[in-house]
DNA sequence: ACCTGAACACCGTTCAAGT
DNA sequence: ACCTGAACACCGTTCAAGT
């Protein structure tokens, strides 16, 4: 019997159930999100008209509203701690969602919340006086820390075969660390390393008092 | 008729189809490579056993097999530029085909070639006193930086709308620079960086004499 | 307006059957 | 050994029909 009462479907319960099966399988299906909230799938498509890459856009829009690009402009807090702001902010906001990371990537930026991100991070690099010549060059280098992160937490776990037991080195290393921290840990040191490299490229000794 | 007097598929065949699929659409599928080469789908599991996911790892050994990893484990060469060569290298094969960066990452690596190049790394990290319950995170590191730049060098020049008039500070990085060595930018620091952090984290300090 | 159910064109994979 | 063709369990999407 078609059409109960109470609403079933909304906009929100549609999102909201796909990053629930994207939090559990790393992905999520129309039929799943169907099944999940007792409905057939073809309704979605009442609130969603636009399909699929419509919930994939929309869940994009989510991520990138949350970013708090307010923060990352005070002046009184020092650019080290703005610069790993930025990065895990931005790399959050991406990694939701890592299957829409080559479809970011691909396209030219020309939205406006896009480009807010990459003001804020340009004026925190001249505030750190990274020589301007060298800025799109730590853009980019920060990119990579942000979306191969992203990328890399898509990735299953154990990354490496733990059966294929000829590599000792790779073994002890992985043994002596926790690999479902490996992602978390990469970031970090991701971060520590470009705020090292930001330093070491300062016209200026930053003032110490 | 079943069975044609010459030989319609091979491993390599089937490889080469789903390289040119991806090329074109990003993405390639079993019935996608039937299709191309003229065959029944089903047919491709008489080469490939293992289905879609050994073309993935078939395509990922393809990449890695001319990756020369003697010269990274010269004792004789400083550490510093050995971590410049395995980066270099790791991300030259991978920029080969960036449009297969997303069906790569998503595979849990178990084949040799791949194993070997991490195990090479591992070694490098453990020589250069990185504590062993740091180098799986530093591995993650040096993983973002050669995915990133590789993910990168697929992105559109320039990247960033010119048009959109209203980010002062981004705008004067890009004056300042040269967009089109952005990426070659991005990797060089992404390498410094790298070099940085492992020095940070060695548990001795190296000798200089 | 909201949801169902049938339908369509896909997808990966298995397997008996033909040569 | 190599390929076909039918079959199965999926996938996204459309659309007429019911309330």
């Amino acid at each position: 019997m078609p059409r109960p009462r109470t609403q079933l479907l909304s906009r929100d319960i549609i999102l909201d159930a796909a990053l629930e099966l994207i939090g559990k399988h790393h992905d999520f299906t129309i039929l799943g999100i169907g099944k999940h909230l007792g409905v057939n799938p073809s309704s979605l498509y009442h609130h969603l008209s636009g399909g699929k890459d419509e919930i994939v856009n929309s869940l994009r829009e989510r991520f990138y509203r949350n970013i708090d690009l307010a923060a990352l402009r005070d002046p009184r807090v020092p650019w080290q701690s703005r610069i790993e702001s930025w990065v895990r902010s931005y790399r959050a906001a991406v990694a939701q969602y890592p299957a829409a990371i080559p479809i970011l990537i691909g396209r030219i930026v020309d939205d406006r919340p896009t480009l807010a991100i990459y003001e804020a991070i340009a004026a925190l690099l001249a505030e750190a006086r990274v020589p301007l010549g060298s800025q799109v060059g730590v853009i980019a280098m920060l990119d990579s820390v942000v979306f191969g992160s992203a990328i890399d937490a898509g990735s299953p776990v154990p990354l490496w075969d733990p059966t294929a037991d000829t590599q000792p080195r790779l073994h002890a290393a992985i043994a002596a660390s926790d690999d479902s921290a490996r992602v978390a840990a990469g970031l970090t040191f991701g971060i520590q390393a470009a705020i090292m490299l930001v330093q070491s490229l300062a016209e200026e000794p930053t003032a110490e008092r």
